[in-house]
This record gives C-alpha cells, structure tokens and sequence, in this order.
RNA sequence: GGGCCCUUGGUCUAGUGGCUAUGACGUCCGCCUGACUUGCGGGAGAUCCCCGGUUCAAGUCCGGGAGGGCCCACCA
C-alpha cells in the first residue's frame, strides 16, 4: 500500500513549499473536548494546513469523486441532506488514509427549474412578469446566498472537500463543457431538432422531459357522454371532456362486436359542429368506460400514438397558458378546469350527458410546479436514447454499483422509456444553446468549439454562413435542461476537451447520489459518457437512501416534519450527526432518531475520556517498536482482537460497508477495550506490586491499541479522533493529522488464538465476580477474601500464569486454583 | 399490473446454515470501582411475520402466503 503521507516535506525536507506546515501550529486550547469549540478549531486548522487539498504533483494513486452539486435552492437543510453527504465523506475519508490521493470537489447546480422555482417563490414573481436580464440577475444573487448555506454545512459537518474545485453550474467550465456535448453530440447525429408533441408545464411556462414528471392520484369524473351516428347514438367515456373540441377520432376494438358495424362510419361531436371518422385500434380496452374512445389531440400519450399511426389531422385547442383557444368556440379564454365544468354542465343541458361516475386516477404532474402537464406541440431539441435502450443498459452493467440492486431500477426506467430526452427549456437561467438560425433560408448555425461559451442572444457567430449579415440571424432563446449540465459532471471535473485536461481523469472513481435520481443523474451522465467517451462516467456509484423524520416519513416543510440539520449539529455536535449518518446500511432509507445522535455524542465523550486515561498513564511512554515477548496475555488478548476489529473494518469499508465498519470498532472500543481492558491494565499503568516491564508493556498496548482505534473511527467522527492525535500522538507519529495518516494495517503475526481464550476466560471470571458483587449489592472495589477457580488442565496453567492480575483486577485478598472438568468459579 | 427492498425483545437494529440469537434506546435493581453519573455493574424482556420444503442442522437456503416501504407501468 503506498503511504498516504510519503510526501510530507517535514519529513523529506527538499520540497520548497511545503504542503503542510508544521504541526505545532495546530493549538488545541482545550483540555478536554468541546464540540462547539474543538470543532472550530480543528476545521480552521485543517484548512490552514490545507490537510485536503488534491495534490496535483503527487504521484500517488488518485481516488476522484463526482460528488452531486446540490441545488442551490433551499433555505434550510434537513438532516436527510446531512446524512446523504456524510455517508460518501466517510468513503473519501478511508480511501485517503488508505494512501489515495482524494479528488473531492464540490460543484454548485445553481442552474435551471429548481433554482428559478426557488426565486419565484421567494420573490413572488414569475418569468412572465419580469425581464430576462433582472431575473438572471435575482438568480445569481440567491445562488450565492444558497451556495453559502451549503458551504457552511459542509464545512460545520467538517467535509474533507477541496474547495479549490468548486465549480458552479452556471459557471463557465460548466457552460463550456454543456455546450461543447451538445455540439458533439449533434456531430454525431444523436441529437435533433423536431417539431412535435411535448409536454408542457403550463405554470413554468416551458417543455419538460419524461423524468421531470411525478405521478399522483388524483380524483376524478368519468363522464359518459352521447355522440351521434347517423340517427344512432354512441357513448364514450372520458375524464376531459373539455377536449370534445379537439376529438379527431373515434376508436373500438377491432374484435369488439358491439361497434363493429360502425367501421368506416363517422361520428358527430356533441357541441360542436364537426364529424370525425370511428376507427379499430388494437390498444383500445373493451372493458373500460364504454369501450369507445375519443382522441383528442392531444389529452395523453396514447392520443399521440394513435395520431401518428393514424395520420390524424391536429387540433390543438389548449394554449401555453392552459386556456382553451378560438378553436373551442364559446370555450375560448377558459381556464381547462373551468371549461370542464361548463362543458358538463351545457351536455347535461341538452341530455348529452348520460352519466357521471367519481374516480380517482393517475395523473402526471410537473416536479417542480405540481401541476397537470399538457400535451402541446411544438420545435425542441432532443437526445437520441429510444434506439439505444440495449447499449444503454449494457455499458451501465461494468459500473459497479452499491448496494448491487438498485441497478435494476435504473434498467427498469430505460426499458419503459417513451421518449427521447427533451433537453430545451423556454426558460432564462441556464446554459444557452450554442445555436443560431438563419432568417433567410431557416439553417441551423453552430458556434464553433474554439468560440465557447456562446450566449447567441449578446454573442455573434465567429463564422456567419455565405451571404449572411448579422441582421440576417436570430439566436436560439431557448437554455438547456439543467440535467445537460448535471450530466456531464465528470467532464466538468476532467476539464474534458481543454488544454488542461486531467488525464486519465475519465471514468471517475466513485460517484454518489440518492436514489431517487437515478433515473436522472445516473441516467443522463451514462448517456453523455457512453456518447462522449465509449466509456462509462464513473467505476462506483455509490446509492444513498433518504433521511426520514422519526415515523419514516420523507421530510418536507409544509409537514412540519422538518429538522434542520444545523440545528443537530448545534445541539449535539457534528460527530454526534455522522455517527447518526453511519448507522444505516448503505442504500436504506434512515428515519431521523435523535437517541442514536445522543449515543453519537456519548461515544464522542467516551473516547475523549478514554484518551485522557491513557494519556495519564503515558508517564515516561516512549514510542519504541512493540515486541512480542514483552506482552503479558492479558496484552495480547486485546491486540489479538483488534487485528480481528482491524481486518473486518477493513473489509467492510473497502466494499462501502461504512455502517458494518463503524459497528465493529464501536463494539471493540466499548466492550473490549473499555470495558474490560482498560480495567484489567490499571494495577500495571498504577505502578504498584509490579516491575517495570509490564508497566511499559500496558503502556505500549495502550499506545497501540488506542490509535488503531482512533483511525478506525477516523472518516466517521473525524473531530474528536484528530483531537486526540494532535494531543496525544502527533508528537510520536509526526504526521499533521491522523486524516493523513495511514489506516491501520491488518497485523497477523498479533494473531494469537491461546492468548484470546485465556482473555475470554478472564472475562467470564470478572463477569462473574461483578455479578455476585452486583447481586449482593456490594461496590465494585470490596475485596473478597477468597476465590477458588475451578479449570480443566487445559485452561488452568494459563489462568495461573496470570493469578496476579485476577487477584488485582477482582480485588482478590486469597487466590486458588483448583483442576476440575467443569469450569467455576467460588467465591467463599 | 410488474419489479426491488424490508419484516428479529416495548422501539430501532446486527446476524457468511452450526454451541444458551448482537448491540443501542427504554425499563427494573444496584454502584460516587483512583478516565468517564452524557458514567459503571447487573436483571427482566424475542413463538427471529405465517405455512410448507431442502438439510444431521434454518433467523439464515428454496417455494407459497400476509404486511410495510419504494420504483415503474396504467392515466381514454
């Protein structure tokens, strides 16, 4: 393993500008451990000291992490957000005292929908009301303050991030790097321009992609209503009648014998003056409503399908406001609900309205405004993956992916894709199109990559096509989806296509997010690496669940479900937060539990004492290498067991297994070394009735013991374990912070299966000695007069060898032992 | 309608087929043991969701069922 600290320049002393300065700068005031101050302190240091900084000229492996770029839309962060970002800081933690050199950057998603949502609210307004500059203006002033709330949790939660790498969305590198895929991309041939049915937020006022959609149930009327054929009446069920205006067709079932005979008859819409034709589909349910359906262009996917197929004339009769048009007649100007109810109510009129029954179903709505979307029409631009699902699910096979199932979900969501991903938005905050059009002859015109980033609206062509002036081009108004941007985040991180680019930068080490996003981030950052590069955008991804309140409810403000993550670490302490973070498995969703952020900072306070133990028995503690034959068993034991701690920590993290890791060493440091031996050391580390040999051996155990331990909790409560090194160890270890410091390695020559039972069996006997002290409610410290130790000829000679410590330990004035086959233990 | 995950003392939770099922919180009893009362010691508390199967052996594997959560589809 390469050492995680071989560079440091106090030890090397040749390089001129040291990395790190001397550790003696780091002043720890306090003498015991005080969150709201310690923390402070240690953060500050770190910074200065520039503990994490990525090391460009090293040579050591490079472990790159994609983190998510938080929308910089919210006031407030719940503890949810808190737990998510711990989890992947625990990782980059191990990887970095493993001897990684750690990528860990931080970019801002300060673009698109969710951002200009957020000031839309904020600032009661909407894109409509205000001009393009002042909202992008209003947009980047709340940004920097969003930005600012996320930094100060980062940082309060004492995240190892390089804030060096910041990068912002809405940044330049991240506009060049959008716009130079979306070039490369229409080089290729998979992206396009078409004009066609799109689904449109009527309150967003823009077009909106197949992932931005949630569905809700919502209560409904299915209303069947009476169309006229011939002198024949028909029903047809509908839930929107107020499209009748915009039928262009009748379907039935081809083997549906009931309508049958109406195949190439035409039927009349109730209200309006106009006929459309009855035709046989095969995607038509007999069993529901009448069997008969309307289709309107358009009130659902299935409308689309069936004008497509049908090649149907098109009457659109929503506008983008989601009022009906001139095209619905005494309609026009009314809101689509409130025409709904007009409709009804001028069918009942004229007995058009045979019956009405209360459903509830399946509506799509817009993520970002809750609102119904409406299928209009118009020219977008799209990204090639409906021809592509296979090769999409393939290559999405070599990531790696934590925990392994939530791969399923993401090839579930490309199997069931039913369009190609709409990437413009008629929206201002955003990365704007690259793209110009020609006024005489309609041609697309591309910036070139040398002249990114464009803003066709301010910016020119550098090369305007053969007998064009400036006056003869328009720029295209339209910004990108802000998952254009989102997805190519490990291009924004390789500086892909720049002269500086990070080589060998692509594909990233590990990629973190929740798992609600896979559909998109996970998604579209395939699709962009798979286009861009052949390649997959990341090794790991590594999947997060969510932080509920304490019923496991998902946590929302209007609930009043809410805790606020500062408000945890305030109280409690930021260890005590990411101790709460790491009790749950990788992937599980983790309710909110304040008693487990109080365990947090009981074990915070547990190793603040425990250290300070040690550190008061240190006396005259050189750090002299640890040999085997100095140890007493009772040494041994403890060090056996933290080889196996260490091994299983190890292994457990290096497969993401954060939670399983934590656990081990919380077991270890509680019921093993605290417990019971720092209990058994105290006749030795108090000097009386021994040599001083076996005080030193306690001490070097001790020593030993300690630290390992301390690494191991390390990534997990990073505060308290660097204030201990920089008190207790820095002086022997010499490195700046136990954060740069190497993971303990897994010793196997400590391995000492005779000396762990002669422990176990010492355990059994103290456990014994407490309970019959317990149970006749004597203090721990009364001295029994006798004790005799029944043991077979196995166990005996080893317990003997250590009567001393028994009868200091237990507090034992006569010892004897005594061979039997049962093992007991008698108190007289 | 399809899929994924989950179901273990009052609550939360660990548990690669193998002796009396882990830990935390709570609860009860006790202890100011020379690091720690945000502590220490001890006790009580579990038909490991149900049924069937594989196995010498099942909380663990297989099949069926029940309940919960999530994702997707359905949207006339």
């Amino acid at each position: 393993m390469a050492k995680a600290f071989g560079c440091n320049p106090m030890i090397v002393g040749s390089n001129p500008t040291p990395r790190f300065k001397p550790y003696e700068e780091c002043v720890i005031m306090t003498k015991k451990f005080d969150f709201e101050n310690s923390e402070k302190e240690l953060a500050s240091f770190w910074s200065k000291a520039k503990i994490y900084e990525f090391d460009q000229s090293s040579s050591k492996q490079v472990f790159s992490i994609d983190t998510p770029p938080p929308y910089a839309s919210a006031d407030h962060l719940h503890v949810g957000h808190g737990m998510h970002y711990s989890q992947f800081e625990f990782v980059a933690r191990y990887k970095r005292m493993r001897g990684f050199n750690v990528f860990f950057p931080m970019g801002f998603d300060d673009n698109g929908l969710p951002t200009e949502r957020f000031v839309e609210k904020k600032h009661k307004i909407n894109k409509s009301k205000t001009t393009r500059q002042e909202f992008i203006k209003l947009c980047l002033e709340e940004t920097e303050k969003t930005g600012q709330t996320y930094k100060d949790l980062f940082n309060a939660l004492g995240f190892s991030i390089d804030w060096n790498l910041l990068y912002h969305t809405i940044g330049k590198t991240a506009t060049v790097a959008s716009q130079k895929s979306f070039l490369d991309l229409y080089k290729k041939g998979l992206l396009y321009k078409k004009d066609a049915p799109i689904m449109w937020d009527t309150v967003l006022q823009t077009t909106l992609a197949q992932a931005d959609l949630e569905d809700v149930e919502m209560k409904s009327h299915f209303n069947n209503i009476v169309f006229k054929v011939g002198a024949k009446e028909v029903l047809i069920g509908t839930t929107r009648p107020e499209l009748i205006g915009a039928c262009v067709a009748l379907f039935y079932h081809p083997d549906d014998d009931r309508y049958k005979e109406l195949k190439g008859k035409f039927a009349k819409i109730p209200l309006y003056d106009a006929e459309v034709p009855i035709l046989p589909d095969e995607h038509v349910d007999p069993e529901k409503g009448t069997g008969l359906v309307m289709c309107c262009t358009f009130g659902d996917k299935q409308d689309i399908e069936w004008w497509q197929k049908h090649n149907l004339p098109l009457k659109i009769i929503i506008n983008k406001f989601g009022k009906l048009n001139e095209l619905a007649g005494p309609y026009e100007g009314l809101k689509v609900r409130d025409a709904r109810k007009q409709i009804i109510q001028d069918l009942k009129e004229k007995k058009l309205l045979v019956s009405q029954k209360e459903i509830v179903h399946a509506v799509n709505i817009s993520e970002r405004s809750g609102i119904e979307i409406e299928f209009l029409k118009s020219p977008q631009w799209y990204i090639k993956v409906l021809d592509k699902k296979q090769e999409l699910i393939d290559i999405a096979g070599k990531i790696d992916w934590k925990p392994k199932h939530m791969k399923v979900r993401y090839d579930h969501w490309v199997q069931n894709l039913q369009w190609d991903w709409c990437i413009s938005r008629q929206r201002y905050f955003g990365v704007p199109f690259p793209v110009w059009y020609s006024k005489k002859t309609g041609e697309i015109i591309l910036a070139e990559p040398s002249e990114l980033p464009v803003d066709p609206i301010k910016d020119f062509p550098k090369n305007l096509p053969e007998g064009h002036t400036k006056e003869d081009i328009i720029p295209e108004k339209d910004v990108m989806d802000t998952w254009m941007t989102s997805s190519v985040t490990p291009q924004i991180n390789a500086r892909w296509g720049s002269e500086d680019e990070r080589e060998g930068f692509l594909p990233m080490s590990m990629h973190p997010q929740a798992h609600d996003i896979i559909r998109t981030w996970a998604f579209y950052s395939i699709v962009k690496s798979y286009y861009h590069n052949k390649n997959i955008p990341w090794k790991t991804i590594m999947i997060s669940g969510h932080g509920q309140d304490s019923n496991g409810k998902k946590m929302s403000k209007s609930k009043g479900n809410f805790v606020v993550a500062q408000e945890v670490i305030k109280k409690y302490g930021a260890d005590a937060f990411r101790y709460w973070a790491s009790t749950v498995k990788l992937g599980d969703d983790l309710p909110y539990q304040e008693k487990d952020v109080v365990t947090g900072k009981k074990t915070v306070k547990k190793i603040d004492n425990a250290a300070n133990f040690v550190s008061l028995n240190l006396e005259g503690f050189k750090n002299e290498p640890l040999t085997k034959q100095e140890l007493s068993t009772i040494d041994k034991w403890l060090l056996s067991k933290l080889q196996r701690t260490i091994k299983s920590c190890t292994q457990n993290f290096e497969n993401y297994e954060y939670s399983k890791s934590k656990q081990e060493v919380d077991n270890f440091f509680w019921n093993t070394f605290c417990d019971y031996y720092l209990e058994f050391v105290k006749h030795r580390v108090y000097g009386e009735n021994l040599e001083k040999k076996s005080k030193e051996a306690a001490q070097k155990t001790l020593y030993k013991a300690l630290l390992a331990q301390l690494k191991l909790f390390a990534p997990i409560m990073p505060f308290i374990t660097d204030y201990v090194y920089q008190r207790q160890f820095k002086e022997f270890e010499k490195n700046p912070s136990i954060h740069v410091s190497d993971w303990p390695e897994y010793e196997a020559s400590f391995i000492d299966e005779k000396s762990e039972l002669t422990g176990d069996k010492l355990v059994q006997i103290v456990d014994f000695i407490r309970k019959y002290k317990s149970q006749k409610q004597l203090s721990l410290k009364e001295e029994l007069k006798k004790v005799i130790i029944k043991a077979d000829e196995k166990i005996l000679p080893s317990l003997e060898e250590i009567a001393l410590d028994i009868k200091q330990i237990c507090k034992i004035n006569n010892l004897e032992f005594v061979q039997g086959d049962e093992f007991e233990v008698i108190i007289n």
